[in-house]
DNA sequence: CGAATAGTGTCTGTTAGACACTATTAA
DNA sequence: TTAATAGTGTCTAACAGACACTATTCG
């Protein structure tokens, strides 16, 4: 082929972000209210425009800066969708990405008015739906629906042979909530003894020799990850 | 945000795409030598850019067809590629793909002058490279070694939970057949009762009652894929 | 003490690797 | 019969699930 680049009309191209965390057993993300068209009112994922000058990366991170107030976090790359239609606007491809933040960062995050924090539930075959705190569910913008559905398979398929369940606790944790966070991610309930044997195995965890503290009962020993 | 998509200068968007088959035990790629600048002269994956109404993987597929005359083939996203460098003549995003072929289909694409097939070898902590049958290392272009370098890394991880390895061999095909494929994505050797077991238990095989013909041995049995 | 959760000992069934063995074909 | 590869029986080690048990804290 002979052609240039720039001789060809082109889609724009675009970041989403799942912002994730599991809070109580559940998957949450959070959502932004679009105030215009196309899909006003809708719930959208944070996303924006990739700049000519900047990789994609950047791209999300700098959305995950200016709309959440996030930065160091643990982003990685999901999948890239290039419906001709997803935006009824013109031609806009958009690389989704997940990032995941522990509970207490995810709590902290602004919300109200436009940004609100959803549950995410992926029904059998179907693709993903966002639950506001009340139940009711709420409508996506875009196919933002479907960005949310890979991403709840995307995290509940690595789990076993990486570190993302890491990335969504705090510094410091117990095995407990270790193991509330791979069940809320795989969706089923796990062994508690082959859990714990496994994760010391694997050499991913440290002791810290602390224990937490705020307990009504025997507390749990704390850890911190070991990075491979 | 108040912008409109058309507001912004934009990216071009490619796909690139890795024809893959596993020959002689060794994971083989097609790669076209580029005429023009830039990178005149070196070798890079088949690739084109994506249309303003077609889609990525409808762009993955007429790059398919039109660089190796291949349809009716397992193709999947792999990776979208941003670095803001990675074409001199502009900013170039490329959405990588994976296209798995069998051996008989891969050895059939027309290659001679400006079309090659080349040995794919990962050297630990390095980038891939890619070898011509005599065993030069040839030069790639863009960012095409990094490309190579996740193909590989993908059809590793992939393969003991999903059925990427009966993409790479014809409809009909041996246990062995399959223990060599696995074996060379996977860059280990495998033991062949455990193989076997694993393989059958899972439900993904269906003998066809015959056996393969061309051998000077005892003959093996032949297995169709089954679906799940 | 009771309540509650952390953490462990141990049994059992499943699975993977090792290895030797038998089976079947062509020449 | 020999060469070559297909395919199996079986032992053992590693690992996961189940379940009951002990340990430690608060009140």
């Amino acid at each position: 082929m002979t052609t240039h680049p720039a001789d060809h009309p082109r889609p724009a191209l675009a970041v989403d972000v799942a912002i994730v965390a599991v809070i109580a057993g559940a998957l949450q993300t959070l959502l932004v209210r679009r105030g215009e068209a196309p899909f006003a009112g809708h719930w959208s994922l944070p996303g924006g425009f990739v700049r000519i000058d900047e990789t994609i990366e950047a791209a999300a991170l700098r959305v995950l800066r200016d709309k959440a107030d996030v930065t160091r976090v643990h982003v990685e790359q999901l999948y890239t969708f290039g419906a001709v239609s997803r935006d009824p606007r013109m031609r806009v491809v958009s690389v989704g990405h997940i990032a995941l933040l522990p509970p207490d960062r995810f709590a902290a995050i602004a919300t109200g008015g436009d940004v609100a924090q959803a549950r995410v539930a992926l029904p059998a075959s179907g693709s993903a739906v966002a639950l506001s705190p009340g139940g009711d569910p709420l409508p996506l913008a875009f196919d933002h629906a479907e960005i949310l559905a890979a991403t709840v398979q995307r995290l509940g398929g690595k789990l076993d042979w990486s570190d993302v369940g890491f990335a969504l606790l705090p510094p410091e944790f117990t095995l407990r909530q270790l193991q509330d966070v791979h069940e809320a991610l795989a969706g089923r309930s796990l062994n508690k003894p082959a859990f714990r044997r496994r994760m010391i195995d694997r050499g991913w965890l440290e002791p810290t020799g602390r224990r937490e503290a705020e307990a009504s009962h025997r507390p749990a020993e704390l850890y911190r990850h070991r990075p491979t």
